[in-house]
This record gives structure tokens, C-alpha cells and sequence, in this order.
RNA sequence: CGCGGGGUGGAGCAGCCCGGUAGCUCGUCAGGCUCAUAACCUGAAGGUCGGAGGUUCAAAUCCUUCCCCCGCAA
């Protein structure tokens, strides 16, 4: 098929490669270079930066909802449109544009978790599960009919960064399912039962800060899901310490005080406390606590 | 030119300001102690101090320049 493809960051990419293999990519949208990074330089998103290095041809628009922009998508010649995290709302015009649609790639088992930031919100809440949604893009924030789902396991083990990887592969497998089948999924997508939406607000680095009046057991979640981005931290001495594991042990004291600083690092909660297992200091490298131990020891003071 | 931290035996750090024979914690190897051990004791190996220039009798340490890693911000 010829698929016109809209995606940004590298959990699209994963889906965009899996694509190219089998179907013609006729275009490519993704975001345009944004600043970033160190010494704000224009940076183009992995998505830009694959298919540009494969000849495709890439759009970046800024918006969607002038009539030039969607007079040049619709005369694309495509069957359909793949969108993955591209970051932009569709237009009715857009969505209606090809033959087969616009079938999006959701990372969460809809219709939990709409929204930006599904696979985090899935770890901090303690779900037990996530997945892969393949739906319909309709007007409304990820609301459309659904096609195909794929399940994934959340166990204590999992973390933002391993979930992230797992769907965005499981999210590559299913799309290439859904392509193959795409009549017969379409006759019969099924609706999602708006009794159970829920919604994952995106990431916000003012939820990083660890409030360690909080009970151990939340917190622990949050890191995991968080890791490695943007990343729990707290405050040691005014250096920024990214915790980015933890486990939750039988302790208590008094909120934020560390309570071990030297043959571990464990800070007493609102409700047990936190042994760091893995972090990293401002300017540094991530380690494992017991590289920075060896050269680096915590004093028993109050960090909250 | 957005702001800032850092590159020292395998790992994490100290030493650099106030130049002068490389230190700490851990790991590794050998031996010892022990019922036993990730514990303890003894000993050993392992470093052109990111690269290139320069200043000096002498540079990890001062100057110039390049490369690489990372935090903030976006």
C-alpha cells in the first residue's frame, strides 16, 4: 500500500522502519526542527532525520489547518495515513483525505490513558498491564474506533524507558497486522466504552520533585515510570540528584531525612522508606549506588 | 555564540587555586583467617593524569587550542 506516514520522536520511528520495509512511504510529515539541546541548535526529530537519510519525502508544517497545507496533503496519492506521537491535531480534511483512512498507534490499552504520556501514567498508577491500541483518528483526543490491541506486562522490573521500548515495538508489529487487514479490522472496529476512559496528562517537571511525604510505595512507582525522563529527582545541598531506581524498605523517620549515607542511601518517607539504587548527579553519568558511594558520601540530613 | 559541571590505574573520587617523585574507596589477582562468607588480615599487578602545542630547571597542577561526556534550560 502507499502509506503516508506522520510521526516525531523515536517511539514512531520504531513503527516508520517496520513500514518501509513492506508498503511505499509516499510522504513523511513529522514536526518541524525545533531548538534543543545543548547550545539550542535546531534539531530535527529522529523521525526527519530516518527518512530524510532514506530519500523520503518529508513535510514539516507548522499547522495543519491552513487550506494550503491540507491542499497539498490531499493530493498526495496514498491509501492510507499512519499517525504515531506526531504532535499535531488532524483536520477533518486530513482525516478524511485517503481512501483507508488514518489509523493512529496508541501506546496504552484504550480507552485507558488518552492523552500524551500513556505509558508512564500507566506505570505510576500501578497497572498491572499496558499495551498497544491501533484505532481510528477522529476529531476527538484519541477517541476513535479501535482495531487492534496487543498487551504488555508491567512488573516491578519495568521502568518508562523499558516500557517505551517494548511498545514501540509491539506498537511496529501491530501496525504492519492492521495494514495486512485493514478492510476486514475496519468492518469491525469497535467503539470505546467512554465509562472507562481515563486520561494521561503529559509529563511535567514540576511532578519531579520528590515529595518525600509521600509513602515510599507511590514514589518507587514514579521513579520507575519516569526513568529516564524527565526523571524524579531531589535536592541534596543544592545539587540536583536524579533518582532513577529505588526500592521500597521496612524504615521509618522523618520525612526526607536520609537516614543511611554512607554504605547506602535510604530517605525515610511519609510511609517506609527508599533505598536509591541507581541515580545520577548533576554533571555526572547514571550509576549504581555503589559506584557513587565509592567516591562520594551522603550525610544524614533532611533533603525535602 | 543560551547557562553550568566534568574527563586522573577496570569503576567512583581526591589532588589542580598556592607547580616539585600519583592518593582514597571499590574491583581484580595471590596468600592467610574462618564451619563459612559479599566479612576480616597480608601482599601484588595495573596510570604517557582526554589529545596537541606552549611557559618552566620541573606541569595532573599555569597558558593556548582541539576532542569527548553530562546537568539546567528549550
Amino acid at each position: 500500500m502507499k502509506v503516508v506516514f506522520m510521526g516525531t520522536p523515536d517511539f514512531a520511528l520504531t513503527a516508520l522502519k517496520k513500514i518501509a520495509e513492506v508498503h511505499e512511504i509516499v510522504c513523511v510529515y513529522t514536526r518541524e526542527p525545533q531548538i534543543a539541546g545543548r547550545g539550542h541548535k535546531l534539531t530535527k526529530s529522529p523521525v526527519h532525520e530516518w527518512a530524510e537519510a532514506q530519500g523520503f519525502m518529508v513535510r514539516t508544517p507548522k499547522t495543519l489547518r491552513t487550506a494550503e497545507a491540507q491542499a497539498e496533503y490531499c493530493a498526495l496519492k496514498a491509501d492510507i495515513a499512519v499517525v504515531a506521537a506526531y504532535g499535531l491535531i488532524l483536520p477533518q480534511a486530513v482525516i478524511r483525505a485517503f481512501p483507508k483512512g488514518c489509523i493512529n498507534i496508541h501506546g496504552s490499552l484504550l480507552p485507558r490513558w488518552r492523552g500524551a504520556a500513556p505509558i508512564q501514567r500507566a506505570i505510576e498508577a500501578g497497572d498491572k498491564k499496558s499495551g498497544i491500541t491501533i484505532m481510528n483518528i477522529v476529531p476527538a483526543l484519541d477517541a476513535g474506533d479501535m482495531l487492534l490491541k496487543g498487551e504488555v506486562e508491567i512488573t516491578n522490573e519495568t521502568t518508562g524507558e523499558s516500557l517505551h521500548d517494548a511498545l514501540a515495538e509491539l506498537g511496529g508489529t501491530l501496525i504492519m497486522e492492521a495494514l495486512a487487514n485493514i478492510d476486514i479490522l475496519q468492518r469491525h472496529a469497535k467503539p470505546q466504552d467512554e465509562q472507562l476512559v481515563t486520561y494521561a496528562a503529559k509529563l511535567d517537571k514540576e511532578e519531579c520533585q520528590l515529595d518525600f511525604s509521600q509513602p515510599a510505595e507511590v514514589l518507587e512507582r514514579k521513579i520507575r515510570a519516569f526513568n529516564p525522563y524527565p526523571a524524579m529527582y531531589f535536592d541534596y545541598q543544592g545539587e540536583r540528584i536524579k533518582v532513577l531506581r529505588a526500592q521500597v524498605i521496612n524504615q521509618q523517620g522523618t520525612a526526607g531525612m536520609i537516614l543511611e549515607g554512607e554504605k547506602a542511601l535510604v530517605i525515610a518517607c511519609g510511609n517506609q522508606a527508599l533505598s536509591v539504587t541507581e541515580l545520577q548527579r548533576a554533571g555526572k553519568k547514571k550509576m549504581t549506588i555503589k559506584e557513587v558511594l565509592n567516591g562520594f558520601k551522603f550525610s544524614q540530613v533532611n533533603v525535602c
